[in-house]
DNA sequence: ATTTTGTCTGTTGAGCCAACAAACTAAGTT
DNA sequence: AACTTAGTTTGTTGGCTCAACAGACAAAAT
């Protein structure tokens, strides 16, 4: 809508200068490369619509910040002389996210082109530790992420940190995260100081909303480029949502969008953490599979085992054609799909994207859910909605960690790289 | 996000020029005045942050085009030279929105400062006519409404017609409408051609969208500045919905957003006009408020009753206390809240406005849907979201329509004016 | 010779800054 | 009470800067 608002939503626009105007146009451009790829500065200039000595200029500060470099000459026009490639710079920035969640802490730094610079996940048992006592670990692993940007002679964009709760994103205070069993706290707050008050953005979010943004980078780079709307829901104990709407990622009035796990959906059936019957998780949560799909006595609910070992096992019986287990992932499959129906009737997004346990299993859960969603949705044809295993596993939150921060260097380029 | 994009979401930023900044500086002065209304130039500059010379030149501007005027000194200030006023102009410039409904054509024309110039409903049983003879009715209708604007030598920004269906916004096709019968059908040129092809924007939308629109304007204008995100339902035979996230219309990927009547979450019980059971629409549509309120043969269930005569009939009883009335509201409010609390904990709006019916018998409705709202959604204290009876009545989806047409002139006023 | 690229030069347009005249209030002076 | 003076705020003017644009042109290929 305007040149500077970024974030602000419904903002009344702001006032733009020349400095503003420079700032969008180094942002269209080096965007421009991102998305479409290495080319010259005679196609930006066609392809943008700027001027060709505009482009010679925004590439020149863009070469100067570290965030394109001159690539080789284009052979690939027959008549005329060669082009010199432009391509988008990764080695200059770096984003970095880290993820607190039930049972592991993570940890990712990606360069400005996505690569992945570093990735590491550490199990723990946060639920049984001191909120404090996971902080400083978490700051730790950040502080490993923060050297190995700085070995590489990277600039730091900013570092987010993703937590499974109800965060309040301009402040950076967790409300609530049942499943950590933390109460109201300033993470973003105690992170700075723990990590000595850095001076790169700090910002704290929702382990759905951000792995919703890895996934919606992702399927835009590998798949559609015209793909603006996409819901991803994380399995796990709980169910997370994350929504992207029009190309934005929806937080709501007040940031607590996405509570999808406790829509009230099932017959009331086992009591849900939240202390209600009915709730969507109690029926698609990993706890519902695996009381659905085994006894009480089964070796894969032994307490020792960890979730990818227990998904392991029931992934072998699933291969082998166990029929108990082919019947609780259809049944989990067709619940999916009655609480995915709901949302994508009130959302109408182009891809309903599986995330966490539920892209494990995928294979067998998609085709009832995709049954149910197709027999319940009022628009033609489903709303036009494809559903979509996540590739990312447990890496999406960090990911969609360290891509925000990275988002905010596309947005305006000026923030990095020398002002002599 | 960018200088032009305007709507298309999640594009890429468009390149900016001297006419684009132009533009959007324009536009923050216009709309600044629109929303924070009379003021000086002085304060207009402090409060925008644009240079006061600058605010000069946009103000000229703006004058020349007919969209603001000088009004009086503001004598306000103690000390020093009062400035002169400069208020919105809303004689220049016009909107027009038409409506298609189960059992009226509707239109509405609103002049710049959103204030009523026409406006005008007449009862048509849409779903006994043929698809063509409505179109040719609801023309005659738009016809009236720019000749009221022609007489008031105002220009016209622009015409919005609201269906209640799927629509395809791009192209104003409608693909399915089971509420008037009418299946896929190119409004939009249709349209067009019976208003021999008239060089104004002429657009198609869905009706509680636009209805949801037209809330968020007026909720901002009388209530909150910092209000970005709502959700309307409009009651009648079904249940629509409308979703205003972070200030923007949700359309979802294919412009079937919103759909809310046909949930699952009701026990099975009716059967739905889809053809399923468990329809949220079979709890909370006024058929069913009619079927726990009424026996069969109760007078306001007479077939020659419209929909106002029954509420007014419901209306009577409840205030005189009957107490089969009383509990079918309550039953209804409840059921209410329950898909409430599945659109709140998705979609985390600041308020939910009550439209259609259920505006009406709001008073009866808030107290049980407030409290099964509180129940059921996750997020601390209902995650802080109102409930709100529309003041629009039937007129809010023309409004809405009037006024997305009038939003056009206020993000780029170059539309407006000769350019000499 | 032709075509395409990328740079250079001068022009245009819009916002900024500083100075200033105009219009008003407040307070002192006659 | 009438007049003067100081102080404040408004809105305009002229000069400056910055960024995009248009067109010319050299370089590098076929």
């Amino acid at each position: 809508m305007t040149l500077t608002d970024g974030r602000r939503p419904g903002s009344r626009g702001v006032a733009a200068d020349h400095v503003s105007l420079r700032r969008n146009n180094l942002s269209v451009v080096l965007r421009h490369v991102r998305d479409l790829g290495p080319r010259s500065r005679a196609r930006i200039a066609e392809e943008t619509g700027l001027n060709k000595a505009t482009v010679s200029s925004l590439v020149a500060e863009l070469v100067e910040r570290g965030l394109l470099r001159e690539g080789l000459a284009d052979s690939s026009r027959a008549l005329g002389r060669p082009g010199q490639l432009v391509e988008l710079d990764g080695t200059g920035v770096c984003g970095v996210g880290a993820e607190i969640n039930v049972d592991y802490l993570a940890v990712a730094a990606l360069d400005l082109a996505g690569d992945v610079v570093l990735e590491k996940r550490v199990p723990v048992d946060v639920a049984h530790l001191e909120p404090g006592t996971t902080l400083d670990r978490l700051a730790e692993l950040v502080r490993e992420a923060v050297t190995a940007v700085d070995v590489r002679h990277g600039e730091l964009a900013g570092v987010t940190l993703a937590v499974p709760g109800l965060v309040q994103v301009e402040t950076g205070e967790l409300k609530l995260a049942p499943n950590l069993g933390w109460g109201e706290l300033s993470v973003a707050q105690e992170m700075r100081r723990r990590l000595g008050e850095p001076t790169y953005p700090l910002h704290v979010d929702n382990e759905a909303n951000l792995a919703a943004l890895a996934a919606y980078a992702e399927l835009r780079r590998t798949e559609d480029e015209s793909l603006h709307d996409l819901v991803l829901l994380t399995g796990a104990v709980g169910v997370g949502g994350g929504v992207v709407a029009g190309g934005h990622l929806m937080r709501g009035g007040h940031g607590y969008s996405g509570e999808v796990g406790h829509m009230p959906v099932a017959p009331p059936g086992r009591t849900c953490g939240c202390g209600r019957t009915g709730c969507w998780e109690t029926v698609v949560g990993l706890t519902a599979l695996l009381h659905k799909a085994t006894d009480r006595d089964d070796p894969v609910r032994d307490p020792s085992l960890d979730v990818e070992q227990r998904l392991a096992g029931i992934t072998r019986r699933a291969e082998a054609g166990d029929p108990r287990t082919l019947s609780a992932l259809k049944d989990v499959g067709t619940w999916l799909g009655i609480g995915g129906a709901i949302l994508v009737n009130i959302l109408n997004p182009d891809v309903l994207v599986l995330g966490g346990y539920f892209a494990v299993l995928g294979p067998w859960l998609k085709e009832p859910l995709e049954k149910a969603i197709q027999d319940r949705v009022i628009a033609p044809d489903g709303g036009g909605c494809r559903v979509v295993r996540s590739e990312l596993g447990f890496a999406a939150a960090v990911r969609g960690g360290a891509q925000i921060s990275l988002d905010q260097v596309f947005v305006d380029p000026t923030r990095i790289g020398a002002t002599p």
